[in-house]
DNA sequence: TACTCGTGGAT
DNA sequence: TATCCAAGAGT
């Protein structure tokens, strides 16, 4: 049996050889491993890459982040999902820039009060940049660790917690702990995966789960909750060439700019929208577009798209003022950050 | 604590 | 097709 600092020894030495190049690991610069961790929050290296990429560009320094305008940043993470993580990114770092004096916590305890930095984030900046010996914990790690030594607390439960960090705090070592928390995450996303490749696996021999074959048990993980379908109806509005949009406020999406639409639980409801539209003069339903399927997690939207053409000024000025819209050239509109589901659809209609 | 918050790839 | 779930955090 592995004692700890053999597994260790062992783990650091095969992530020395099958680890990615990824520009993040390149540096030492806790702003831009901040920002890579904000954008790996529950999201694959494949996804988060580009965007990453994208981001150190436009915004070399956490000073530039900290000035660019908020639109401009929530654009930038435009399709990435989980928008808060952009709102907070922005305001942390504007907090870093004017309050901080451009310097970064260097801290866990210091890095875990910013707003969108957890227990996770605070580990990893804390380590990776810093040098604090602090065990990051995220679903990889549950999973490698829950099998390995045998923990079969649920992961869903917090308080379980302890369990997982009681382990880590003897494995990870005093020196390069940043490269130790890397390479038990890339053990679980590589190798120990939900679906795991135990023949390919170094630490096999002394592995709980393979000795009782409970790989497919482990890590127990209650909560689940189902997703609901939902229905929306976008009324595209077009005047000569304008159309109209809100900035969603309240929910899913916020922040994000969006048509009017009307939304049901129960099915669409053609005569609702009939209706809502019977109340205006100098409206053609120029198209109504098949429904769309569109998957989010715990939730599957219906998604019916109307592109409404209005004969008269007068009465797109009083849908802008009776629905709170603001009016936009379809130029301004590709300028502004929107929901997934609508930038799909406007790739595809051809107005 | 339980719920919310996106998008997309894997199985 | 359905479900899982990914370098989680806020409320």
């Amino acid at each position: 049996m592995n004692t700890p600092h053999s597994f260790t020894k062992s783990l650091i030495s095969w992530y020395s050889i099958v680890k990615r190049d990824l520009p993040w690991r390149r540096s030492n610069d806790p702003y831009k491993i901040w920002l890579s961790e904000i954008i790996l929050q529950q999201t694959r290296i494949d996804q988060g890459l580009p965007y990453y990429n994208r981001f150190v560009s436009l915004f070399p320094t956490v000073g530039d982040l900290a000035e660019a305008p908020s639109q401009t940043v929530m654009k930038t993470w435009e399709g990435l999902g989980y928008y808060s993580r952009a709102r907070n990114l922005h305001s942390t770092a504007q907090v870093i820039h004017t309050e901080l004096g451009g310097i970064f916590p260097s801290t866990y305890a210091e890095l875990v009060k910013l707003k969108g930095v957890g227990p996770y984030t605070a580990a990893a900046i804390a380590s990776m940049a810093f040098g604090e010996a602090t065990p990051v914990i995220d679903g990889n790690v549950f999973r490698f660790v829950s099998r390995y030594f045998g923990v079969e607390a649920d992961i869903a439960d917090q308080k379980n917690r302890k369990f997982f960090m009681e382990i880590l705090e003897d494995l990870i070592p005093q020196s390069d702990p940043g490269t130790f928390n890397q390479a038990m995450m890339e053990y679980g996303a590589t190798v120990c995966k939900p679906s795991p490749d135990c023949v390919s696996c170094l630490f096999r021999l002394s592995c709980y789960a393979y000795k009782h074959q409970k790989q497919q048990v482990l890590p127990v993980k209650t909560k689940k909750v189902k997703s609901k379908e939902v229905f929306f109806s976008y009324l595209i509005f077009e005047h000569e060439g304008t159309t109209l949009m809100r900035q969603r406020t309240e929910s899913i999406w916020t922040g994000l700019f969006e048509f009017h639409n009307i939304t049901h639980e129960q099915g669409l409801q053609e005569e609702q929208i009939t209706h809502f539209l019977s109340q205006y003069p100098h409206l053609i339903v120029h198209q109504k577009f098949e429904p769309v399927q569109h998957i989010l997690t715990h939730r599957k939207l219906w998604v019916t798209f109307y592109h409404i053409e209005v004969t008269m000024k007068d009465t797109f000025r009083m849908l802008s003022k009776d629905l709170g819209l603001n009016l936009y050239s379809w130029e301004e509109v590709l300028t502004l950050p929107r929901p997934k589901v609508i930038v799909n659809h406007l790739q595809q209609a051809v107005f």
